[in-house]
DNA sequence: CAGTATCCTACTTGATACTG
DNA sequence: CAGTATCAAGTAGGATACTG
């Protein structure tokens, strides 16, 4: 995946990470590969993320073509974001990524402490 | 993984995620499990991070025990890093990610240029 | 070589208030 | 309900200069 000298696969995935790596993506994605179909404030309550970061982040993940968004011309109005086809594909590498974390946080806070603990002599 | 309501795995997913989830930790994870044994500015040339971010996630790195820094007191000084074994368990989920992001990068692309197309009509 | 220290800019994020 | 607009604060990140 590497090359050496600069790397130009690096300059890529470091574009991409960029665009979709980011953590309320990730989280999005994951809310929206548990529960299929979910309206804005749905995810909005779910993750606890504030009203700007979400709509702006729903629209670049529509706008990536990983979420496809509904809106229902009702009143009240009501809108469905789930995900495409590209975005359940990225839900594979992020949901292994979220087990990872999950699995692992309690060794890194150890380590931390321990890191802390030694540092300070 | 998710909970209605608030989500208390989100907010450790969340948690780690902002931890070892930033571009550079991946890179700098990616580069390490690709050779095995790095020093500093071997992984700085190769990735063409700054000095300042690469001495900072380094040494995040190390604090969350993903990388192990092996110090040589020559003249000049020599540092090694590479992966512990939790930075090797971290390898798999990221290494999908990356793989994700090469295989997608067009996609996207192609996905942005759509939307780009249909929104300014 | 492998950093640390300082300065500076740009982007990110949240809080708050408002709208169709 | 599902957003947009605006403001304020913090953080990321690079450039540069210096050190053991």
């Amino acid at each position: 995946m590497l090359d050496n000298d600069q790397c130009p696969d690096c300059k890529r995935i470091n574009e991409v990470l960029s665009r979709v790596g980011d953590r309320w993506s990730v989280l999005i994605v994951i809310s929206l590969a548990q529960y299929g179909t979910l309206r804005f404030n749905e995810i909005k309550r779910n993750l606890g993320i504030s009203q700007r970061m979400l709509s702006r982040t729903l629209k670049e993940l529509e706008r990536d073509g990983l979420v496809k968004r509904t809106y229902h011309p009702t009143i009240p109005p009501k809108v469905e974001y789930n995900l495409t086809e590209m975005g359940q594909s990225f839900r594979e590498p992020v949901s292994a990524l979220g087990y990872w974390a999950l699995d692992n946080l309690s060794k890194i806070d150890a380590a931390r402490e321990t890191y802390d603990n030694s540092a300070e002599q």
